[in-house]
DNA sequence: TGTCCGAAAAGTGCATGCAATTTCATCTTA
DNA sequence: TAAGATGAAATTGCATGCACTTTTCGGACA
């Protein structure tokens, strides 16, 4: 299961091919059974599309709801943001700073991986942050799905010393507990995030890249 | 799988209790094979809990989850009046303030049913206005999950009438395009609605409830 | 009487087989 | 040549069986 949603999620499966049961299950080495399941699993996740009596297909994803991902990506990590600032204990506002001033070692040295690697704890910082399980979900959820689509937004020059610097603000204002200001900061830093990935996210249409 | 989800979510199904695969498979006269594929399902959807080798049980929602959804309801709600201030067509408009209005009707008559319907109308209507697909998708999963906890909001004296100016206030800020008055607005009136059924949420513990 | 241990019972995880549906290639016909 | 019909191959949906894990219950022992 998480091997298949990983193959998905890393790009390894592009949108629009079939995953058909028997295949998968002699790729794994298992049989159709656990493979169904696993497939049933990313269906409720919404990483495949399954209909009646047809394969599972890696889920399609438009133009548009790509867009909406994004949008709604925004709208959550800014919640998350203001709720952070309002809730969030000392050590976690302590942690936070500490580990986003240690990233700008990263940032000096160029290191993409590494700093990609601090760039999800960073923002998984923040979700936990707003202290609200459900929102964490949800947030993570999404995060899931744009993973495909923002695999190598760090690869563009300039992006991680942006990203530091966009980190900063949000860091700033949740020292400072202004929900507002950590809010509008989050919204725009997903917002460059959702830019530099639109430059990765032409796939093409699908069918175009089937079995 | 429909008719499982059902049973949870009808409120059939007491958080906590446990759903073996046989007695199920038995109860709707089919093998193990698609009742195990159900459960895996509404695992993945968060109406059951899975652990390996052990009996799904319906998700026992402690209260401070319980709490961390509606209030994880009403920040997308208010997203949604905001979004459905901004991007609604006329058209939807007028529906949303026609309907609105002759919901009042309901009201007077204390028809609760009725009323019921009609506001899961209302409220579906904003989140196709705010022409967000993704938010669509996490505010009705959402909805989902908290229905077993607000079946009977309208039985409570006073709520119908409520309910409905508290509606209007939304519809107005729509109809002038007030973006951050509608999610005021419509913030306010989750939480009027987790007040409400938190009343109805003394569950106890979900142990106590077992087979 | 209470606790610990072990065997039986119950339940899940997975493999396999068969029926039903879909898909695809080939042949027919206008 | 193109469109449609037809049958075989491929693929999914479900049932069943067996191995392994968890749970339960009875008895031995302190």
């Amino acid at each position: 299961m998480r091997a298949i949603a990983d193959m998905i999620v890393t790009g390894q499966m592009l949108p629009g091919e079939k995953l058909d049961e028997v295949s998968l299950a002699a790729r794994f080495e298992v049989s159709r059974t656990p493979v169904r399941e696993a497939l049933r699993e990313l269906g409720a996740m919404g990483l495949v599309d399954r209909e009646p009596n047809r394969s599972a297909v890696v889920t399609t994803v438009t133009e548009t709801y790509l867009h909406s991902m994004f949008e709604a990506m925004a709208e959550l990590e800014a919640i998350c943001a203001r709720l952070s600032a309002e809730r969030m204990t000392v050590d976690e506002r302590r942690t936070l700073e500490l580990e986003h001033k240690a990233s700008m070692r990263l940032v000096h040295a160029g290191a993409e991986e590494e700093y990609s690697v601090h760039n999800t704890e960073f923002h998984t910082r923040l979700y936990r942050g707003a202290h609200n399980d459900h929102i964490l979900e949800m947030v993570t959820q999404t995060r899931a799905r744009l993973a495909p689509f923002r695999r190598a937004q760090f690869r563009l020059p300039g992006r991680l010393a942006k990203s530091y610097e966009e980190h900063g603000r949000i860091v700033m204002a949740i020292m400072r507990a202004d929900g507002i200001a950590a809010a509008q900061a989050a919204y725009s830093h997903v917002e460059m995030v959702s830019d530099a990935s639109a430059v990765f996210a032409t796939t093409g249409e699908p069918s175009a890249r089937g079995t």
